[in-house]
Parts: C-alpha cells; sequence; structure tokens
DNA sequence: GTCGCAGATGCAATACTTCGCAAAAACAAC
DNA sequence: GTTGTTTTTGCGAAGTATTGCATCTGCGAC
C-alpha cells in the first residue's frame, strides 16, 4: 500500500512538525527530492543539485545539518561505502532493510522480519539494540559475486 | 589462540609484503598503533597522535592513503558513527563482530557465529555476500539503553 | 493580523579528506 | 654494496564537511 508522492510528503511533514522540528523552506524542498527517489540513494551533492533544479537556493551547510536532524528522529537514514562520501535514504517504510553491494553500488531490499531474529539475539543476549535506522549491510551481491553460481550477462 | 603483540605486528608485515606492498616507516608505524588497539576502533586523528607519540612524524595525507590500502587488501575496515570522522581497526581476527553504541561510542565483541545465520539466509535467498569486514551494527548498548532494564552506576 | 520567542538559516571560518606532483625510499638484480 | 625501477611519501592545493554566530523565520499567543 505505497503513499502517492504528495501523500508521502504529508506524512512526512507531519512526521516532522510532530517531532518538534519547524516546516521550512529548505526542509521542504529537501523532503521533495527525498521523496522523489524514495528507492535511491542520494548523496549530500545529489540532494543539493536535485533541490537547485527545483530552483530553490539553500546553503550546502543546511542540507547537512537538515540531513542530520532528519535522521535524529528518524526520518532518514545513511550509508557510507568505502571512502565515498555518505549516501542518504528516506526511512518512512521499517520493514525492510538494505543490502548494498560493494561493487555495483546496487541495493537490494530484504524484510526485516528476516533480520528480526538476529536482532532478537543481540538484545536477549548483549542488551545491544541495533538501530534499525542505520542497518545496511555491504557486500557483494548476486550480480556481482564471480563465483556464485548466478551469472549474469 | 590469540597472537602476541609481536607476533601479530610480524604476520600484519607479511601479510602487507605478501600482497605486493612495501613496508615503509610509516606503514610499520600504523601498524604498530593498529596492533596496540586491536579491540578499539580508532580515528585518523587518534592514528597520527599515537604515532606522534611513538616519536614518528608522518603526514596526514599518508595516514588516509594507507588505510585506504590496507582495507584494500583486507587488513582493516572502518565504520562511520552519524557524522563523525570514520574510524579504523584491524582485520586480522574474523571469528568476532562488532556491535558499535551511538552513544556512547564503545564497542561490544559477537562471535561471528552468532550471526551466521544471518549471513546463510541472505546467501541462500538473496545470493548475497555480506562483507564481514564491513559489517559493524549500530545501535545502542545496555549501559545506554534507558528503559532496558540493565541500569548501571 | 501582529508580536515575541525559540529554532533554523546563511555566511564565514575551521576542520577533515583527497589529489597532483616532485623527491625519496623499498626492493630486486647485479 | 651499488644500481635501477617502481612505489610511496610529504607538501601544497583543492574539495568536502562541520561549526559559531548574527540574522531571519515559523508558529503559537494575543
Amino acid at each position: 500500500m505505497a503513499l502517492s508522492r504528495t501523500s508521502l510528503e504529508t506524512a512526512i511533514h507531519e512526521k516532522i512538525r510532530s517531532s518538534g522540528l519547524r516546516l521550512t523552506m529548505p526542509r521542504r524542498a529537501i523532503c521533495s527530492v527525498l521523496s522523489a527517489h524514495e528507492e535511491e540513494f542520494l548523496t549530500t551533492s545529489e540532494i543539493l543539485s536535485a533541490v537547485e533544479m527545483n530552483g530553490l537556493a539553500i546553503d550546502p551547510s543546511t542540507v547537512y545539518r537538515t540531513l542530520d536532524d532528519f535522521a535524529e528522529i528518524g526520518l532518514v537514514h545513511h550509508i557510507h561505502l568505502g571512502s565515498q562520501p555518505g549516501q542518504w535514504h528516506l526511512t518512512v517504510d521499517h520493514d525492510h532493510q538494505h543490502l548494498v553491494c560493494e561493487s555495483c553500488g546496487r541495493t537490494t531490499l530484504v524484510p526485516t522480519i528476516e533480520i528480526e531474529p538476529l536482532f532478537e539475539v543481540l538484545r536477549r543476549s548483549y542488551g545491544f539494540h541495533a538501530s534499525l535506522h542505520h542497518f545496511a549491510i555491504l557486500g557483494t551481491c548476486a550480480d556481482c559475486e564471480p563465483s556464485d553460481g548466478h551469472p549474469h550477462g
């Protein structure tokens, strides 16, 4: 039951307000970009360019701060691949996690239920609460793993 | 069967040589620091300071390049916590993984065998080979989780 | 609609990271 | 030990990310 882009944005706006953050022009602009790229990870500079393409001008530092604020309320999360700049992603939908291929950069979605047993072990045995927002698993996807028996053309 | 600090360093040196990298003073200095802090994640500036405390002087850019080179041969890996600078760690010993607390920064070791079932699922169902080197799970440790029933003084 | 306060922004300064290039060092061959 | 080739280093410069602070703006109260 996917939300339309507009409803998605409305939902995000509500989350921002209800978390005690103010809904400002830069934040709207960033939300809009994130909603339009719901399935991708974007770098800060990609976000910035996209905002500018929408005819708006915001400061790079505002992008960084806004993303940090959004991360704090669980609206977005980010990952780092190797030494590349961080990549950001909406976290509206918590029922999947990300497998990120270090070779081709593609992300695969995995239902959280597959990973929940591990989290349960970590909670029970170590008292450790894994953060869903930051949990991206890096590795090599089927297409990029040479000896996997899943060759692709 | 842990290696003594000296044997650990020797093993690292061999790995460097056998990977076709040259064993230089800056690399020795960095290896020495990493070996002495085998259980911690260190930032580049912490590594740099530690090298200087050993009476040696190397350039920051050399630290970055050396760590990248070491990562390429699987000798080290790094993680990013939130917006903090990246943190590095030796990867000699593969039989544990890291839980990193985003609140206090402490790391907890977990035997890989606890996590292996998840990796197995990812391999079987998704053809995805999770990279052990990059696998640090972020979250909140028992001490920092207020409502966990594991209060500490 | 206007006022006031707290939070957010933009700008500038700082810190962190990467890159290019000439000089230096490692290592193999002699 | 010396020589030659190739990698690595340090330095400077450029690019990217973060922080401090004065100003501005969202939003609730009137």
